[in-house]
DNA sequence: TCCGATTTTATGACTAGGTACTAAAAGTAA
DNA sequence: TTACTTTTAGTACCTAGTCATAAAATCGGA
């Protein structure tokens, strides 16, 4: 049977709102009306076009990326750096780094916060982690600031850098790592930013 | 000056993957060709028209809204478990995993896959890293597999559970790892998943 | 039952951003 | 100059619409 207007534009939206890769010709099937008169509903409610939705679908997600790919190249920001010898960086503990169900900070996330500022840390072209001991000392919980502190405190006999990260909440310490670090001794060119391996 | 095919070529793929809501029309104006020349070159390189790409732009984030969020709980896709004994794990090097770059893998997904899946094998209702020793042995590209292996091996004094974690691309060693995890002791109930901290 | 209003449908002209195809013009190397 | 590549132009056609006009169908009320 067919439904009143009312109820049709009603489901028109929820329709559409949930699947919006749909056209008015496949809309007008489903509703055993004309396309004239989806047209119209979508008029009245303000509904843009199939090519408007998809590129504001488009548009939303592409928005996000460029946002998430740079803040990914460095997990946390870096306030302060002197190259081969300290760096500190802070991060944000927000919804999307904890579990569900007990709001605690995945524990990868700290470990990229620390692991980042060894890379860079390092005044060099390219920062590889080798190897890494680390230890969780309390639970981060979202709405949490993390500060993360490395230090440069020596070197191995294969020429690798050792760096000593502390990460603290407020004062208590949190997390706590040793990372050796494999460099290239290539000297890093200025505004040029690093990369790493592990 | 006007630029060779070759070099127009690659300018326009980059052109196009940095910013795919470009016309022809705009990429004819900014390489100074016509507009048929810009077809001539899509047709070659394969890149669809602008309609089409925003709807994979849309698709896609269309379906990670829905898969993201469950996803990240555990890192890779578990294929095997034994409780309290073994694990097994696998997960693709995908574009967002790596350094655009280099192509080489970001190393705290690896980290994440190991401890998840050191969380996972523990049969218990909470699960907590406590401490880590990790090696990356060699770097992880992207479209490359990482089957992880995680298997228990012993206890310590506290009470603490040790398991092994080593992941590999065919049979090649890529990320070697000891995690220390505490456990509540409180048997894990069927159907519940797993969380952790650290 | 007829009236008037609402609702629905039809029709035509136009749009962006293309595809597919043909053909000609321009540029380039031997 | 010839042969080939590259570029440009033009036409017909497509989808998924917009906008405007008009006619047909449906419905409630006196």
């Amino acid at each position: 049977m067919r439904k009143s207007k009312r109820e049709r534009q009603r489901l028109l939206q929820e329709t559409i709102r949930e699947n919006p890769f749909i056209t008015d010709e496949e809309l007008a099937e489903k509703f055993s009306v004309s396309v004239q008169t989806i047209r119209l509903d979508r008029l009245e409610l303000s509904i843009p076009e199939l090519r408007e939705r998809i590129k504001n679908v488009a548009r939303q997600s592409f928005a996000d990326k460029v946002r998430a790919l740079p803040l990914e190249e460095v997990i946390g920001d870096i306030i302060d750096i002197e190259p081969d010898a300290s760096a500190i960086s802070i991060f944000d503990v927000k919804e999307e780094h904890v579990f569900r169900r007990t709001r605690i900070a995945r524990g990868h996330h700290l470990f990229a916060q620390a692991n980042s500022l060894a890379v860079a840390v390092i005044h060099d072209e390219l920062a590889l982690t080798a190897k890494a001991a680390i230890r969780f000392v309390r639970q981060v919980k979202e709405g949490e600031r993390v500060v993360a502190k490395a230090k440069v405190t020596g070197k191995t006999a294969h020429g690798r850098t050792i760096v000593e990260v502390n990460s603290y909440v407020g004062q208590e310490l949190v997390f706590s790592g040793t990372f050796e670090m494999y460099r290239s001794n290539i000297e890093k060119k200025d505004g040029d930013s690093h990369e790493y391996r592990g």
